[in-house]
DNA sequence: TCCTTATGTACAA
DNA sequence: TGTACCTAAGGAC
């Protein structure tokens, strides 16, 4: 599920379920108890999201600091809230609702500076309303780095992940081993308003999907289809099978440790 | 029941 | 570049 586009709706739902009201706070698997003791009782007074981020503000200067990495998950329910499983990192409950985080790479008591530091050393983010373009594009023009890379690398654009990359390459027909130098000023305008209205609709939907409405099964006069991940897809993991557009094999390759997915027909270097 | 895999990142060598 | 960390689902037996 994480990527920049949950994170920012983790955000919204954690404020609209808790926000201005004391929340009774705990942490049943352990790895966080002093932290959750601290915070027990105290008033959940925002939430905000950078990139893959999360930051729950409590009180004036504490802030929880979540980073789902690859496996972290969050479950929101109905008050009762049962009794936690012992994977259950940190529980926030109320009389009406609980949710529980499991999993995350990150659950830490912050402070102000410590958050702004990591604000500092995270890239626009193009779910945010502050954001630079202009700042990404600096450094991908003056790189020989992958395109692919690029889009991953958090200090240079946050909230991209595995999927949205080969997605928004694919959407642009841009080969994803393409050195960022080689990325038009042009490219990088219409990437970045992809970018912008793909991972706001994913707030909404609270999923992935990329596949543009004359592109759907429906509309190609194809059988309908739901990709593995649950949202609807060009390239993403549908490696060997064919290209929507042209239906070419689409390819896959290792690359830092991750699955790429692209069409070499549709995508030019 | 075991094995693999996953929308991520940090750190060591 | 490799490895460690965190969890759960799905598929192979």
């Amino acid at each position: 599920m994480p990527e920049g586009h949950t994170i920012h709706r983790l955000a919204k739902d954690y404020a609209a379920a808790f926000a201005r009201t004391a929340v009774r706070v705990t942490s049943p698997q352990g790895k966080f108890t002093d932290s959750a003791a601290l915070l027990d009782g105290t008033v959940l007074t925002t939430a905000d999201a950078h990139g893959k981020h999360l930051f729950l503000g409590f009180g004036d200067h504490h802030w929880v600091h979540i980073h789902l990495g690859l496996f972290g998950k969050v479950t929101f329910g109905p008050a009762p809230a049962p009794p936690p499983t012992d994977t259950v990192r940190l529980r926030l409950a109320d009389d009406t609702t609980y949710v529980d985080l499991r999993g995350p790479t990150t659950c830490a008591l912050i402070t102000d500076p410590e958050k702004q530091a990591i604000h500092d050393r995270l890239g626009p983010d193009p779910l945010r309303p502050d954001a630079d373009p202009a700042a990404a594009y600096r450094r991908i023009s003056r790189s020989r780095t992958t395109i692919a890379t690029l889009l991953m690398d958090q200090k240079v654009i946050a909230g991209v992940g595995n999927v949205y990359r080969a997605e928004v390459l694919f959407r642009h027909g841009i080969d994803p081993y393409r050195p960022g130098k080689d990325i038009t000023p042009a490219e990088w305008d219409a990437i970045w308003q992809d970018l912008t209205a793909l991972m706001r609709e994913g707030v909404r939907n609270n999923r992935i999907d990329t596949v543009r409405p004359e592109h759907t099964p429906e509309a190609m006069g194809r059988p309908p289809r739901v990709d593995d991940h649950g949202g609807e897809v060009y390239v993403y993991r549908r490696a060997n099978r064919p290209c929507h557009l042209c239906g070419s094999p689409v390819r896959t390759a290792d690359l830092a440790a991750r699955n790429l997915f692209w069409c070499p027909a549709c995508q030019k270097r």
